[in-house]
RNA sequence: GCCCCCGUAGCUCAGUGGAUAGAGCAUCCCCCUCCUAAGGGGAGGGUCACACGUUCGAUUCGUGUCGGGGGCGCCA
């Protein structure tokens, strides 16, 4: 990778030099910040202010210390003392001139950085239920996090995306009936349809298929089905149960043909779905074999030789108040079944077996709750809880007609991701739910999206892009021919706007993985996109002036390639023509 | 009751321990003989919910109040 030096860090450690010969006993960490004022300069330094207590000076003529000890250099223009006590810095032209061939030599390594410094890191994320279609609320998720993950990677980590698979537990059985008792209307045997069972078409369609394969060869009759059932009225959770356990009772070893022929529809379904939305892992990592391979009897056996578990009322407990939770929590049932948190458990701990240093779990804001009861059981396995981190994605709620649409699963009635991503297109859809922080709760007006899919500021970004390449296509000419332009000729208002601009995409990548904030990637690319439209109408690329021309070719060839960098991360495509 | 998120322009939302708080949309006025007008320039529009505290400095941090949204299972 090409090693970079910005502007920013190279000013920044000739203030630091300076800090430290002025006030050597004090361990003070420069900062800069772009003034909003281009009055202010290109930066600005607040240090002289931060040191005027400790070393009780007078900050203006701290300042004048500071300047006075500031070694010589060919990148700082001109200063000035301002207000209170900020050190304002004007660099040289050249500092900005000079990054646009370098930004065209590092080609994709620009914007990349070494914060990762290579560690290996996980993020989990949609892990939805494989008991029906995706929808909008687990798009916000994926979106988020294959774009966390995105800006994780040009951080310098060593990034694995990875989906848990929810494929054992209740509401795959839950699934599983659904299926058979559609199946069984196929058959012409009719069970009332329970209304807690998921109510949605391609439930039927899946028992169709299964009927097609099989005809009537997992046909029961009703009132087998039936029998010693609770009431649905009085009890509809236990009619649920009752119905699941004569179905596996009365199916025997086809039950589990039944369930696995229903989560090997959704989870192709699922994962279909998010390749189409350009959403990869490299692991489904399925609840079951933990199950299976004992790991929950490992992790639970572990928590009970700590002295971390009781029995009560027939239950295992485990004593998470004692890691800061409100309750103790259940890990296994009374009926000698694990719960999902045991399951849990023992997946992080498996995660961090597999050599993670860190850990990003991304899940909905409503399993807030959940955070210390996991945390505390990696610590009380004796495991650093800090390593998992998590970060909560608000719900996206959908309107429909200026109502809040329901999006019950089980109900069937909402609007699922394929639904919108055709409605609004893949490239609308990754950037609109990554312009909102994730920890915000994201109003998706369904009417709006596609009544104003045109006017969605991802085509603004796009148009800056396919902009420069009709340019660059109309002088057919070879990009690389243009390193060596004479880039001193950039001097407009507008050039030097966005030679700046692109000096903080690093910056952004860094601040964007750093904080969990994709986002911050989203706004950048809309600025980014302004100044290159704001050039495009003041300045003429292909001029008679050979240099010239080469020159501003530069500068829009590298916009060019950080645009199309960036919306690379977002997942959103980058078109030559519009 | 406890927990989480939010309160910034008419609307949707960014942003920041610093100097005169921004963008898009909406409204109004301008700009294509020219590499894409899906663009650009300009105008109007603000008690950064409120109070107190910390600080040289608070819209930003802390506490409290008010208001809006969401979550709190031997479900997953």
């Amino acid at each position: 990778m090409t090693t970079y030096s910005s502007p920013k860090s190279q000013l920044s450690a000739l203030f630091q030099a300076a800090v430290t010969q002025v006030a050597p006993d004090l361990a003070v960490t420069v900062e800069l910040e772009r003034p909003k004022q281009a009055s202010h300069g290109d930066f600005a330094c607040n240090v002289a202010m931060q040191l005027a207590k400790p070393l009780k000076r007078n900050p203006r003529e701290l300042a004048q210390a500071i300047l006075d000890a500031l070694p010589a250099s060919d990148l700082v223009a001109r200063t000035e003392i301002a207000g209170p006590g900020f050190i304002n810095v004007v660099l040289h032209a050249s500092a900005w001139q000079s990054l646009a061939a370098q930004v065209l030599k590092a080609g994709d390594a620009y914007g990349c950085g070494d914060m990762g410094k290579g560690e290996k890191i996980q993020v989990e994320f949609v892990s939805a239920n494989p008991t029906g279609p995706l929808h909008v609320g687990h798009g916000r998720g994926a979106a988020f996090g294959a774009s966390l993950a995105n800006v994780l990677a040009l951080g310098g980590y060593q990034v694995h995306r990875e989906y848990y698979v929810n494929d054992a537990g209740r509401q795959m059985d839950i699934l599983a009936l659904s299926t058979w008792l559609r199946y069984l209307e196929l058959c012409n045997e009719f069970v009332p349809f329970p209304g807690n069972a998921y109510q949605g078409g391609y439930v039927r369609t899946m028992a169709e298929s299964i009927f097609a394969l099989h005809g009537d060869r997992y046909k029961r009759a009703a009132g087998e089905v039936l029998a010693r059932v609770p009431d649905a009225a009085t009890d509809p959770e236990g009619h649920l149960d009752g119905l699941i356990s004569n179905a596996k009772a009365l199916l025997g070893p086809d039950y589990a043909y039944v369930h696995g022929a229903a989560l090997e529809e959704q989870l192709g379904d699922c994962r279909n779905d998010l390749t189409e939305f350009g959403v990869t892992f490299d692991t489904w990592f399925s609840e079951k074999t933990l199950h299976e391979s004992g790991l929950i009897d490992r992790a639970v056996e572990a928590l009970r030789k700590q002295g971390h578990l009781y029995e009560q009322d027939g239950a295992l407990w485990f004593r998470s108040t004692a890691f800061g939770d409100e309750k103790d929590r259940v890990v296994r049932r009374d009926n000698g079944i694990y719960t999902y948190f045991a399951a849990d458990i023992a997946y992080h701990l498996n995660k961090f077996e597999r050599g993670f240093a860190r850990v990003i779990d991304v899940w909905g804001a409503d399993h807030h709750g959940y955070i210390p009861r996991v945390k505390g059981a990696l610590t009380a396995a004796g495991q650093d809880a800090d390593r998992l981190m998590v970060a909560l994605v608000q719900f996206a709620v959908l309107y429909r007609n200026g109502q809040k649409a329901s999006m019950s699963t089980r109900a069937g009635e909402y609007v699922t991701l394929r639904d919108l991503r055709a409605e609004v297109g893949n490239d609308a859809a990754r950037f609109f739910y990554v312009l909102r922080k994730s920890d915000q709760h994201l109003d998706f007006d369904l009417d709006l999206a596609k009544s104003q899919s045109n006017d969605n500021p991802v085509y603004y970004i796009q148009y800056a892009h396919a902009r420069i390449s009709s340019v660059l296509s109309a002088w057919d000419g070879n990009v690389e021919d243009l390193l060596d332009a004479n880039t001193t000729l950039l001097s407009q208002p507008q050039e030097l706007t966005l030679l700046r601009r692109l000096a903080e995409y690093p910056e952004v990548i860094a601040a964007a993985g750093r904080e969990f904030s994709p986002h911050l990637l989203a706004y950048y690319l809309k600025d980014l996109a302004a100044d290159l439209h704001g050039l495009y109408v003041a300045c003429k690329f292909i001029v008679d002036d050979e240099e010239l021309k080469q020159a501003r070719l530069l500068l829009i060839a590298a916009t060019r390639q950080v645009l199309r960098h960036g919306l690379a991360a977002l997942g959103v495509s980058a078109p030559e023509k519009m």
